[in-house]
DNA sequence: TTGTACGCGTTATCAA
DNA sequence: TTGATAACGCGTACAA
């Protein structure tokens, strides 16, 4: 019973109830058990469990400058994406002994500046973050201090930080390259507004790029609100405009579910109009006859983010140079681009699509 | 310019530039600024500012045994519920200028120990547990120290702490209620496998009561595991022995997934057979004709938990009896639970119904 | 192999 | 209003 009513039992404690001194205490708890004698672990230990001690990571951290903390700054954590990289960084954490603080700033600049200084004071090792707005300033002093960070998914070209995340010129050539393969000749880009946000920038330009180099490709890009009317109205215009066969090409997960009201409240019928998303979710396969998605290796980047703050860690003194490591998507292929399918079966069942003409 | 290359500014090295005491810079970065003479609080406000000096959380919690962080166990981070209720944790800790240290088990009680441990070594002052496995005893003894935790959605019999979550018996009664009334006479009540978690637990005795009660509802209940095929064939059995109108009562978001898959792979329409997931999720109102959910008030749950956390915290001394706090859910009615539509037009859209007979 | 003594950055106590 | 000093719990030279 570890009987002590309200307070911890303390290192000195231990010691002192195991007739021994704190240092043989500390090193029992600090991975050098074996220079101890078997006798002495053996009334360390005892001791230890029957005072139901733990050693302050506090005090440990105040030491060695070791806060065995790692740092995540992330701009919503409702969204899917987030909390799948997240899993990933804290696999990645709890491999090596360290532990996550999460922070969410509600894509609020205003939060993610608190965040920031309440992170760092905390003295995290490191840093991953997937920034909101634009904190640059800030970001570049804690780096100049010798913060090991990483940008996830979103960075700041002003900062010349390791960057992990999804390689979007990549990731949107594949979706067009699939949209036109499948017969789509119309293409619409939707995003959120794009704002400062990269990879939205990156994707949307890549898009630009890609319709200036075809002219077999006809294309609009739009970044209405997501809430409210704003995409039904966007999607019906283009659709009056277009000629078919058209396609949306959605650039994240949020805009595909928006994008999938739209169509339905249009009434149409995915697949004829054809329906591509950058992101996979759980529900994807479910409308019918299924989206067709790019999916993240979210696991593997949020490993990648914390392996190269390791590397950071380890290499503490030499600068690296900036590491950019980006993953190739996806394709999970649906009905949604199916221009010949018009059954309303499941995906996993489209072999016994009846054909409808 | 923080100027100093790669450490931390310290109250020390604030105190000396400003040619004050540590007390006094102390006292300024604690709430206690009024107390100093004006001339002094520009002397440290300018001091600080120039060396980038932040308050070192560590050092403050060794003293003060305030470390500012309330600690969150979770489960299953991927699950949206998670996320929803953790989301509501954040805000509560932002608006008492707590920050939030986040554990992840992945269902595994292994892992639950070794987090917990992990929490209490960080001194958390508070703790929101949702619970994996049973680690009863530990929590018992973090109790009894005096460290204040509350049980979030799943709980254990054993330990009398407070508890946060939905009404589960209520829901249940929710749902039997509206499938009852939109005519559906065959019930089968889906759950992942009940085992330890309480939640699954309660929901299935309340549906088993309610049938016991009510001869003129037949039912079954089944909790196959939801990876693989065994979920479509436990609804395909039943579908094959029942009666119409029979219909599917979701234990959770997980399950409805799995239920929806499963009747799409049978080709069955929803609404012919019923559909009722508790939980509610992005993608409800999209699979045609929409999936009927009763939702959990996710965020008021989870703000309850530190509100009862912080109750304990002020109270700390005299003994407050365990409280319960119970949520009720919102019954969202969409088409899988109208018996007569047949139509397969989004929820919204429903008044355009066409019938097909 | 074991123990002593000091320092980490902060707050609390007390005195000025 | 301000300041000196002693903890807080632990790691780590260094000495034994």
């Amino acid at each position: 019973m570890p009987a002590r009513s309200s307070r911890h039992a303390t290192l000195l404690e231990v010691a002192r109830e195991a007739n021994a001194s704190k240092t043989s205490v500390s090193r029992y708890f600090s991975g050098e058990r074996e220079r101890l004698s078997p006798a002495l672990q053996r009334r360390i230990g005892e001791a230890a469990r029957q005072l139901g001690y733990r050693p302050n990571q506090m005090a440990r951290g105040l030491k060695g400058g070791r806060s065995r903390l790692l740092g995540m700054l992330v701009a919503d954590i409702r969204n899917p994406y987030s909390v799948a990289v997240m899993h990933g960084v804290e696999q990645a954490c709890r491999e090596r002994g360290l532990s996550l603080l999460v922070a969410n700033t509600d894509n609020d600049p205003a939060q993610e500046r608190t965040h920031l200084a309440l992170l760092t004071s905390y003295r995290v090792e490191g840093l991953v973050i997937n920034a909101a707005g634009s904190p640059t300033h800030e970001l570049q002093d804690l780096a100049e201090q010798g913060l090991p960070l990483v940008l996830l998914d979103r960075w700041l070209e002003e900062l010349d930080a390791d960057r992990v995340g999804l390689d979007n010129a990549l990731a949107v050539d594949m979706a067009i390259d699939h949209l036109s393969a499948q017969g789509y000749r119309h293409l619409l880009f939707l995003s959120e507004p794009v704002g400062q946000a990269s990879p939205r920038q990156q994707r949307w330009q890549r898009f630009e790029q890609r319709l200036a180099d075809e002219p077999a490709l006809n294309g609009e890009r739009h970044d209405p609100p997501l809430d409210g009317e704003a995409v039904q109205q966007v999607v019906g215009d283009f659709l009056a405009r277009a000629n078919r066969p058209a396609a949306l090409l959605c650039a994240n997960g949020n805009v595909t579910l928006a994008a999938t009201r739209a169509l339905q409240a249009l009434g149409i019928r995915l697949g004829e109009v054809g329906l591509l998303g950058i992101d996979e979710l759980d529900w994807c396969g479910l409308v019918p006859p299924g989206i067709t998605t790019l999916a993240q290796p979210t696991e593997a980047i949020g490993r990648a983010a914390v392996q190269q703050l390791q590397a950071r860690l380890d290499d503490s003194g030499s600068t690296l140079p900036p590491r950019r490591t980006l993953f190739p998507p996806t394709l999970n292929e649906r009905g949604s681009t199916r221009l010949t399918t018009f059954d309303k079966a499941p995906d996993n069942h489209s072999e016994n699509a009846k054909e409808t003409p």
